[in-house]
DNA sequence: AAATCACGCTAACAATTGTTAGCATTTTAT
DNA sequence: ATAAAATGCTAACAATTGTTAGCGTGATTT
């Protein structure tokens, strides 16, 4: 009988996958059943097919927003010619530390469960991951040709970026230690200059 | 009727376990049934429980299998009072890799499915991670008073190493592009001298 | 005021889940 | 050879899964 609750702007079905990504990414897709978010929300398991068609679309939803999101910001940054490939790689670094810090729980979901997507969206969702990895690395070559980056090998240095990146994910748990945008320099720094310290 | 085959100096419930692993890393734990178990490992399901006590087991084994193989290694680098902060990190990351590359399943799913252990057993691997954490971030600290390392939070550091290692996970589908001692030395000079060419 | 829509509920479904019981057969030990 | 242990099978269990059908109520539109 209790509606749900709809914040300013948004419909239920947000609400829902709101709920939903917090669920996933603290209990995994496939461990996270419908009734289970159902409660949370405040509603019988049914009543959620008000809102949303299938438990599929959910995961399909909050991975394709992430993905579209990413996708656009690094058009727009390599659109523009007049920064260097350092400066690209330092503003994608920097837009992923903000999204894992404003929208963690969708950011998390949309890198580890991809996996349970099925299948039109899921070799979908596969071609798009490479494509953006593959952007990136265009980037560092382009660098290390105008002899900005150092002669490594690309896709390497791609995998290790986002990786590193992903790993706020046990920051987040610690919150109190260090600030955001203490975190974000510090992160940038050592992957773009390293540990060690030069003499 | 057909048994188990058992590997030279395998008991049958390392197949179990090492078929496990793989599906886990495949599909989730929490997605990986035991008649899809079962059936990799060419048996009845009910089967599998002559050799395992339950589904929870097969992860606490593969998980503190793993744990604990990290653990002796880094006690033995650390004790080792001639070696610079630097050469330990060194040592540690090409731990890392070589475990990621010589087995792979295992340490992919302990690294992201702990979170499915129940709770004795959950309690206990997240202060071992914790712990794990700890000591790198003590060696690192000591680079940093001595000079070797220059002046960033520790913290982040090793959370920034540890997710750039198991970005492995990646490389590993496109094997080909890139041996393992190559992928090795790159990833650790990335991570060391950063991506940026020195003047 | 009447009709439509949005949205919640209960009940139920077929499928799948982890696991156990009981029995048959093969392997190992005595 | 015989007893014991190991290991497989089939059948079944209770619980949980995602989802649908059908109904009622309150809000919105006409």
């Amino acid at each position: 009988m209790a509606k749900i609750k709809r914040n300013r702007n948004g419909t239920r079905k947000d609400v829902i996958i709101a709920k939903a990504a917090k669920l996933f990414r603290e209990k995994g897709f496939s461990a996270t059943s419908m009734r289970d978010l159902a409660e949370h929300v405040g509603v019988e398991a049914a009543s959620l097919y008000n809102h949303i068609s299938s438990k599929a679309e959910i995961l399909q939803e909050i991975c394709f927003k992430t993905a579209n999101n990413f996708m656009s910001h690094i058009e727009e940054v390599d659109a523009n010619p007049n920064k260097t490939a350092i400066e690209k790689i330092q503003e994608i670094l920097r837009f992923h530390i903000k999204q894992m810090l404003d929208n963690y729980e969708e950011v998390y979901v949309s890198d580890r469960e991809w996996k349970h997507l099925t299948d039109p969206y899921l070799s979908n969702m596969q071609s798009q991951r490479r494509a953006y990895r593959q952007r990136i690395a265009l980037v560092i070559e382009e660098g290390i040709r105008k002899g900005e980056i150092k002669p490594i090998d690309a896709p390497t240095a791609v995998l290790i970026m986002l990786h590193a990146v992903s790993g706020i994910e046990s920051w987040h748990r610690s919150k109190k230690k260090i600030a955001g945008e203490v975190l974000e320099d510090n992160m940038v720094q050592i992957l773009v200059d390293g540990l060690r310290k030069q003499a």
